[in-house]
DNA sequence: TAAGCTCTCATTCCG
DNA sequence: TGAGAGCTTA
């Protein structure tokens, strides 16, 4: 019954892919081509037929979102709970080693994970203290992570290269960032992985018991592993354990944050008689959009030959469209969701469009806004970096760390209590001074202070936490009782309505979100909960059925649409200007349009403009080097102008707020029109008004439209 | 200390 | 163009 179901799901290359145990097994399995699948049934294979206990499966996903899902897959299909299986990212695993090390040395478990942001503040503290303030916290920050990300300690540094930053005061600055995160007794995100490996290093007792618990290791995104991740790995495996890798070296879009290409494609070179199965066939898309991904591809040099194909037919040739400038490209995207929601009976996530920077959502939100549809712009602003979540979940990463001088500085000014730079820095240096953790040393301050309303304020504070502190053995009931006590109306009184709204729902969001932690775990202490929260970046998008989406490229990483809009695909866009200097052949670029083209299901559509709009004024644009690799002669494609037929374009580009009025009562009952895409026609009646009105044409061949009047383009006949 | 104003800067993003 | 950081002023 088991290799019933695994036979039917899957094809004969998945199949191998499933069974293989003999050695380490690089899967590359291009777009589409079913790898979550085969990584999923892996680990049902593995468990069903006795080959692994759970516990020693140890898998990795690039997001917690993947990771959550594909333990959901598995356990659906074993029914069986797999609470005592390792799998997560990369970082919630080395979470989980250094606590046991820390646990197995009889270590404090309790560590803050400071965020970009928090490293930020860090950071600008360092550079105050040397005196570097001149210096740019962004610039340094990366450089920091550059380093870190190729395991190079402060000392280690030869290769430097910066025209702005002195390599020893580079030096000085990466060192005493360090220094402060470990005061703090706090790791940020990179060195989660470094401390890893340090502890793998040097108690080779500890990694040895750890690596013969593992038999099984499966790592996804395998294409967007560092070089620390890469030697974890190799620590794990330690010569002897069951390693499969999944990846597509075609779709490897991260290097700027470390990504190593050649972990990819030198697999076989670390790991001895490495087997290698490709998946090459596609389950998702037509011909004519694999045909046009394949003929970009092909353009890179530094891959691993591949060809995807699939049985699926032709289907729709794919649509490149040229536009004026942005505003037509979004008129025209919406239009065409709009009519083929329509005439197809789709919802509107069904469709999704895609940019290279998040700044191009723009023009599209505010045609969708105008036309009432629902949509969702992903990635922009991440929940838990919302600064109303931060300054709430501060409480209780300051209950957990009380050396945590970040959450500190966030919680005694929010709500503000009066306590300004000048205060807590003499608190915090009497931390120091008196060896006192942050909290004592604000009772030093409180006892020895005679300003009535700080002794008032901090005498709230002190109950607050007290408060807290009783309830942390169960998340919700600690949160429920922080934000009822925060006065949240009276700190956010000065904004406008819908800010305040937002916020609050942002806050309600986070309370039911501990609900839910409480209700599916065992451990519903605030500790577990933050080790949870301090590794998510986002919520689990809820998928509205009928909601559309935008999103950048990246984001789309993995996802599949019926119809997808690659939209702003222009010279110095896509590929990005700022690629070009170091990518000559914009090898990484490329990748990514190859990522975009990909989702697609059944309809693609490929849009650039002429002319638009960079920080408040226009240039012209040129087509992207990548739709002259797709061949504007290719049998796979249909040509669109929109810029050729001037009439229409002016009608359609002065519809914006201050003449909006006039355009909608510009057709009536029984007026004949031509629409650019259905042709000529006739008005047969109106519906609604205003943003919403519809009218209802019937044009020459009999049939009967709905269109939107506003956006329809019409022009008399 | 905190509100209000000016200046600057702008690729992509997960943990 | 517009968001956010940092400076100025009450």
């Amino acid at each position: 019954m088991l290799m019933e179901k695994i036979y039917k799901d899957l094809n004969d290359r998945q199949l191998e892919a499933v069974k293989y145990i003999d050695s380490p097994l690089l899967i590359l399995a291009g777009a589409g081509s079913g790898k979550t699948r085969v990584l999923t049934y892996k680990i049902y294979y593995l468990i069903k037929n006795k080959l692994s206990y759970p516990e020693n499966i140890f898998a990795v996903t690039f997001t917690n979102k993947a990771a959550d899902e594909m333990k959901k897959r598995v356990e659906t299909l074993l029914n069986i709970n797999l609470k005592n299986m390792m799998i997560g990212t990369f970082h919630s695993m080395c979470v989980k080693i250094i606590k046991m090390h820390r646990a197995s040395k009889k270590l404090d478990l309790n560590f803050s994970i400071y965020d970009t942001d928090d490293g930020k503040n860090i950071l600008k503290s360092v550079l105050k203290e040397l005196g570097k303030e001149n210096i740019d916290v962004k610039t340094i920050q990366k450089k920091i992570s550059y380093f870190k990300n190729r395991m190079i300690f402060p000392e280690e540094i030869e290769n430097y290269h910066s025209f702005d930053i002195e390599k020893e005061d580079f030096k000085k600055i990466y060192n005493h960032y360090q220094m402060k995160l470990k005061d703090n007794n706090a790791y940020d995100f990179d060195d989660l992985l470094l401390e890893t490996i340090k502890i793998f290093n040097d108690d080779n007792n500890f990694k040895e018991n750890f690596s013969n618990r593992i038999k099984f290791i499966l790592v996804d995104e395998y294409q967007d592993t560092n070089l620390s991740q890469f030697y974890i790995l190799k620590h794990l495996y330690n010569g002897k354990n069951n390693i499969t890798v999944v990846g597509d070296d075609d779709q490897s879009i991260y290097s700027f944050r470390g990504a190593e290409l050649k972990n990819i494609l030198d697999f076989e070179k670390h790991f001895e008689n490495t087997k290698i199965i490709k998946l090459e066939q596609n389950y998702r898309s037509t011909n004519n959009i694999l045909n046009v991904a394949n003929r970009v591809i092909r353009n890179n040099l530094q891959r691993k030959d591949k060809i995807l194909w699939s049985l699926f037919n032709d289907g729709e040739k794919v649509k490149i469209v040229k536009c004026f400038d942005e505003r037509q490209e979004a008129t025209y995207v919406v239009q065409r969701i709009l009519q083929n929601r329509e005439r197809e009976e789709k919802n509107f996530s069904d469709f999704v469009i895609l940019y290279r920077t998040n700044a191009q959502s723009r023009p599209f939100e505010e045609i969708l806004r105008k036309n009432n549809i629902n949509y969702k712009v992903i990635g922009n602003i991440k929940f838990f970096e919302r600064k109303e979540i931060k300054d709430i979940l501060a409480y209780l990463s300051f209950i957990i760390n009380k050396n945590d001088e970040i959450s500190f500085r966030r919680i005694m000014n929010f709500p503000k209590k009066g306590m300004g730079e000048i205060t807590l820095n003499t608190i915090i240096e009497n931390s120091t001074t008196f060896g006192l953790n942050l909290y004592d040393s604000l009772k030093k301050f409180y006892d020895s202070s005679r300003n009535r309303n700080k002794i008032m304020e901090l005498n709230k504070f002190f109950d607050l936490i007290k408060n807290i502190e009783n309830r942390k053995e169960n998340v919700y009931n600690a949160l429920g009782f922080l934000i009822d006590n925060l006065n949240l109306d009276t700190v956010f009184e000065k904004m406008d309505t819908n800010e305040k709204l937002s916020r609050l729902e942002n806050i309600q969001e986070l309370l039911n979100s501990a609900k839910e932690f409480v209700l599916r775990n065992e451990d519903n202490s605030i500790d577990s909960y933050m080790d949870m929260i301090s590794l998510y970046t986002d919520m689990d998008e809820y998928n509205d059925n009928d909601t559309l989406t935008l999103m950048t490229v990246h984001n789309a990483k993995g996802l599949e649409f019926d119809t997808v809009f690659v939209t702003g695909v222009e010279e110095k866009l896509f590929p990005h200007m700022n690629t070009l200097d170091y990518d000559q052949n914009c090898e990484e670029e490329r990748r990514l349009f190859y990522v975009a083209l990909t989702r697609a299901k059944k309809n693609l559509y490929i849009t650039m403009a002429k002319q638009r709009k960079f920080y408040g004024t226009s240039d012209f644009r040129r087509p992207s080097r990548f739709l002259k690799e797709i061949g504007f002669d290719s049998p796979n494609i249909d040509l669109i102008d929109l810029t050729i037929s001037k009439q229409i374009d002016s009608e359609l580009f002065d519809n914006d707020d201050s003449n909006g009025g006039e355009f909608k009562e510009f057709f009536d009952i029984n007026d004949r029109i031509v629409h650019p895409i259905f042709g000529e026609g006739v008005i047969k009646g109106k519906k609604g008004s205003g943003k919403d009105q519809i009218l209802i044409i019937q044009f020459l061949n009999g049939e009967i439209k709905k269109i939107f009047s506003e956006y329809a383009n019409l022009t008399r006949k």
